[in-house]
DNA sequence: AAGCTTTTTTTCGAGCTTCGAAAAAAATAA
DNA sequence: TTATTTTTTTCGAAGCTCGAAAAAAAGCTT
């Protein structure tokens, strides 16, 4: 049963209001505050006032917004950047990045190291990204920067719990266990999202007036990856990362799909299912290697110049994501949907199968108002939500009231 | 954004707290709410004690529970049943009926009447409706009975606003806006829910040790039906019910569904798909009316007596049913699942299909722990789960603090 | 340049709420 | 009848938000 609600519950809710009104645009008068909240300028005053003593909040003075207005000036609060910094750690196909970003989400430094992701087993793959931590970390440490949290957002399925790589296209070992490696590395927590996941919440937070409430972000890559935002919060399932919009059945024991199983989305829309089909081969083929984007491009001019094979494997994966959709439609009502990842650059090819299949289904109701947006680079969306998830983090810690500690600004230390 | 939180929805909250430990079992101690809330005995005696005053809920003394301990008893409290009530109606193929229930859940009078529904069109199955509660209104109006909210739960699509059943199998007219028509006939709010989302919110409040956080309830009847408990909500579409599982593609452009659309599960393992498999017609038959239930128990018979069309299509049932719960799986994780309504009665015959079709997916990894639990009287569970989300909304409107007004018991005036 | 106007921010007291400790109440056990 | 045990209420302390009033900090006016 939920608890209680106790006294101090009310403060730390209310420090939390600030906080997000901040993060939502890092400039803002206590005024302005009062009004997106639904404080009073009292209550504002006072937490602002408390939030500035401990260091999380800085006034901007001297701010001259250029308008000249009348009366006493508002003061721009900002989050102190100084307060506290995080890693966004990125590992996709043979490249792992790291940024370290400080409180206010502003980019410091990044590291970025080639490897061959699938010759590396898990412990070498953990040796990789805890390298690359540690040398963004150590360059920035005179700097006076000392993260307090460590997020990685990774090409495959990750566990609920956030600490483990279930499952990866780049890599041969399964059941990598990233977070604890990391928190063990540099003594603060450090969790492994899934990177379509990351999308998601990058989506809401750099365009909030499309991406909302509810909304769909499909990934176009060698897999076919899918983040879900509905009523708000990202849909994460309960044992994995969950959103498995690839692994969905298109056709009952159909073709052989790189997960194991037949007849899955992926299994005809995946990058491995486009050079299949357009090659000519079974549909039960064993599924080859991540191929590069450029092979990809290639294909799909193909499809633009001709009616050939390659036009043909670009509409079997256009049918099967529409399809596909419009079975999630069914369940869970239309919703906007973001085509990211290279396979945005073939949009043109897919939409109309896409829309096309949407239309055979019950839940394609009204399937000319399903908007399609497309956003072909991933990495920078990934790296967004990935810091945005770990600075909620340390918000979250951060609203306790009271001064605030070592203990939380570099992490609560891990075993 | 969020609204700031005040000092009175503190109250307000814990309130609620109370409110709902008393609705999961009603009779308990100010001892026992105060250790399920997490509130200290202090702030529940208060709370208790002006709900008390109010009318809102009722010491039941001399209430000795056999076990004579030493110490200060136990004064058991319990939610008062005159306090208010509700009408929880169920409009079913050719039955209407209508409930009222006090405010502490218990059934007080019922009035079922018989109609033609595939022959009438939206406003006689309004006024069938009215006429049905107006009987069991009146009849109990002497007793005190003045009914805050009035909830209709139907088998169809329902509006996300809850005012009007969208489009139902029983009958052919569409849109048809039961809520407006009760709200003015009665005087209080009325909302017009789907039958598997109140089967859903019914198992959570009957079977809350096995149903608790994650699960799915499928209802097997004319049409597949599927109610979604997700982190604890219900969860409905944004737009319609939603959790149109039935309508779910199976088959790309295959057989001919009720919904005008082609390979819908429904197409497959609904009542109609059922007959015309066993019959041996073409899959692009026009589906039949609703046919009796006996005439599926026989169709299950003859499948069990001999392996004829009867039990392929049962087989066939089963496997578009396992191959969406697959699909289904892959987006939520797997989670237990009631199997509900007539339907239940043969899942003994669609069982084996169902696990087989599963495990041939990519969300049925660990299918073997994936719980099947079977109930095929759905009407108990339908009338539950009403009455339950109507008395709720009247909680939320007694939470308020200060004297219980006449607008909340006999419902705010509607237009 | 001094006073006036306007807008933002802070201060202050009132009114809630929850909590812990102590007291009161209501039973059984000795 | 008295002691013990458990539940419930009472009471004072502390914390929070709010509205009103005061203070602060600018531009505008004469």
């Amino acid at each position: 049963m939920t608890v209680g609600v106790r006294h101090d519950d009310l403060r730390r809710r209310n420090r939390a209001l600030v906080l997000t009104a901040l993060r939502a645009a890092n400039q803002r008068s206590r005024t302005e505050i009062a009004n997106l909240t639904g404080l009073s300028n009292s209550t504002i005053s006072a937490i602002t006032s408390s939030m500035i003593e401990e260091g999380v909040l800085l006034e901007l003075k001297g701010n001259d917004n250029g308008l000249a207005r009348r009366g006493r000036p508002q003061v721009a609060l900002a989050l102190n950047p100084k307060l506290a910094s995080i890693v966004a750690v990125t590992l996709t196909l043979d490249h792992v990045s790291a940024v370290l970003i400080d409180y206010a989400g502003e980019a410091v430094d990044e590291e970025i190291d080639d490897l061959v992701t699938q010759e590396l087993d898990g412990q070498a793959m953990i040796d990789a990204v805890v390298g690359c931590v540690r040398r963004v970390v150590s360059r920035q440490r005179d700097n006076g920067y000392h993260p307090a949290r460590i997020a990685l957002a990774v090409q495959g399925i990750t566990s609920s719990d956030s600490s483990s790589m279930l499952w990866s296209p780049i890599t041969p070992d399964e059941n990598t266990r990233f977070a604890p490696a990391l928190a063990a590395a540099f003594g603060v927590p450090a969790t492994v999202e899934n990177d379509c996941n990351m999308i998601t919440v990058a989506l809401k937070w750099r365009e909030p007036a499309r991406y909302r409430e509810d909304f769909f972000a499909v990934m176009l890559s060698d897999g076919i990856g899918m983040g879900l935002m509905v009523k708000g919060e990202l849909f994460s399932g309960t044992h994995s990362s969950g959103g498995e919009f690839g692994h969905m059945i298109h056709i009952p024991d159909g073709a052989l799909c790189r997960c194991g199983k037949n007849g899955c989305i992926e299994a005809y829309a995946g990058n491995y299912a486009l050079i299949r089909n357009a090659a000519g081969g079974s549909e039960n083929d064993v599924p080859g290697a991540v191929v590069s984007q450029t092979e990809i491009q290639k294909l799909a001019d193909a499809a633009r110049a001709a009616d050939g094979p390659e036009r043909a494997a670009f509409l079997k994966a256009g049918r099967a994501i529409g399809f596909g959709l419009g079975s999630l439609f069914a369940v869970f009502d239309p919703a906007p949907v973001a085509i990211v990842g290279p396979g945005a650059l073939a949009f043109d090819i897919l939409e109309d199968p896409i829309r096309d299949a949407i239309e055979r289904t019950a839940g394609g109701k009204h399937s000319t108002a399903i908007s399609f947006e497309t956003e072909p680079n991933e990495m920078p969306l990934i790296r967004l939500g990935c810091a945005m998830t770990a600075l909620t983090k340390v918000d979250a810690e951060i609203i306790v009231p009271g001064p605030v500690t070592e203990q939380v600004l570099r992490g609560k230390r891990v075993a």
